[in-house]
DNA sequence: CCCCAGGTCTGTA
DNA sequence: TACAGACCTGGG
């Protein structure tokens, strides 16, 4: 089945947008679970051609459940949630007319074009992939979160292979922080060397702590549920009361994770980025950074951070900063 | 062995 | 409010 939106499947999945990590790539082909209705459902994606930038999709249901019904699910719904991941709605043609009107941004433009946000498919998946985020390069918090999902995950099994959902906070709360945790936990049945199923484990280092409280405080707080229908000022403020959330990640979260469009997410990259192109020769705090591109871009300062960071960091510019 | 990676937390003026 | 220092970890 076929979207006729604008969309580069490649470049938003390698775009380093911390709601989740990659999906699954075999033959051109990216796969990864998704919930429609509580009932877990395979999806593959995958560009038409490369000349098109349209996109394909495809899906399967467990092959061994009988109760995953396709027919309390429309292919409908499943489409619908489809599009809302991959932000198909989002118009880039009127996009790009805007940024066509800033010659400080029209060259993003057409390096990324058909990037699209890469939205949750899974809500806390977001705050734990973005917390895994900070102070991290993509390679090593994407390995984290992909060890973490086969570690504490749901495997399920598709006719196409077996897949890892990403654990419940009523999971993660309880997994063991260290190896030494695991190693007293489990009554030094096993050699401490062995103790492979605790989070640092999976190299999350420091922020393995900020991840329990996280999830910790997800099945016990019902604000985060709500904050889909909060304005952003009052979500950002409940996002950054969790521990391990920053300014920075709490953006993250909501632009990324959530679809807060209006925010700026900003690091040093962006405050090198936008000092060297509104503010040559100066130096100006992240958090100036982050008033300053709400305050310029309005509702498309997400899409505006997301082209900024992406065209400067595949172009060199980011070395050239530096 | 040193440095850094898309920051956050904590302690101090 | 503003600004150092420390901090897991693995790759260069």
């Amino acid at each position: 089945m076929k979207f006729n939106s604008l969309i580069d499947m490649g470049l938003v999945q390698e775009s380093g947008q911390t709601s989740q990590a990659p999906w699954g790539l075999i033959n051109n082909i990216y796969s990864d679970i998704i919930f429609v209705k509580n009932t877990p459902i395979l999806v593959n994606v995958f560009q038409e051609d490369i000349n098109s930038l349209s996109m394909n999709y495809e899906f399967q249901l467990k092959d061994n459940s009988v109760n995953a019904s396709i027919d309390d699910i429309s292919e409908n719904d499943i489409k619908k949630e489809v599009s809302r991941i991959f932000d198909l709605d989002f118009d880039l043609d009127k996009f790009y007319r805007y940024l066509s009107n800033d010659s400080k941004l029209k060259p993003s433009a057409k390096f990324c074009r058909g990037l699209r946000l890469f939205l949750a498919k899974d809500y806390f998946e977001s705050f734990v992939s973005s917390i895994a985020s900070a102070n991290n390069s993509i390679i090593r918090w994407t390995k984290s979160i992909s060890k973490i999902r086969q570690k504490w995950g749901n495997e399920i099994q598709f006719p196409s292979g077996t897949f890892y959902t990403f654990p419940s906070p009523e999971i993660l709360k309880s997994v063991y922080e260290d190896d030494l945790g695991e190693y007293e936990g489990c009554g030094r049945t096993i050699e401490i060397e062995c103790c492979i199923k605790n989070l640092k484990s999976c190299g999350v280092g420091y922020r393995a702590p900020y991840m329990k409280k996280t999830s910790e405080i997800f099945t016990i707080e019902t604000d985060i549920q709500e904050i889909p229908t909060m304005k952003y000022e009052e979500a950002f403020e409940t996002v950054l009361d969790l521990p391990g959330v920053g300014p920075k990640v709490a953006d993250c979260i909501l632009l990324y994770g959530f679809g807060f469009r209006e925010a700026f997410p900003s690091d040093v990259w962006i405050k090198r980025i936008i000092s060297y192109l509104y503010f040559p020769g100066k130096d100006i705090s992240v958090d100036k950074v982050r008033e300053f591109g709400m305050e310029k871009f309005g509702a498309y300062a997400g899409y505006v951070q997301l082209y900024l960071f992406h065209h400067a960091r595949k172009s060199g510019l980011m070395k050239k900063l530096k």
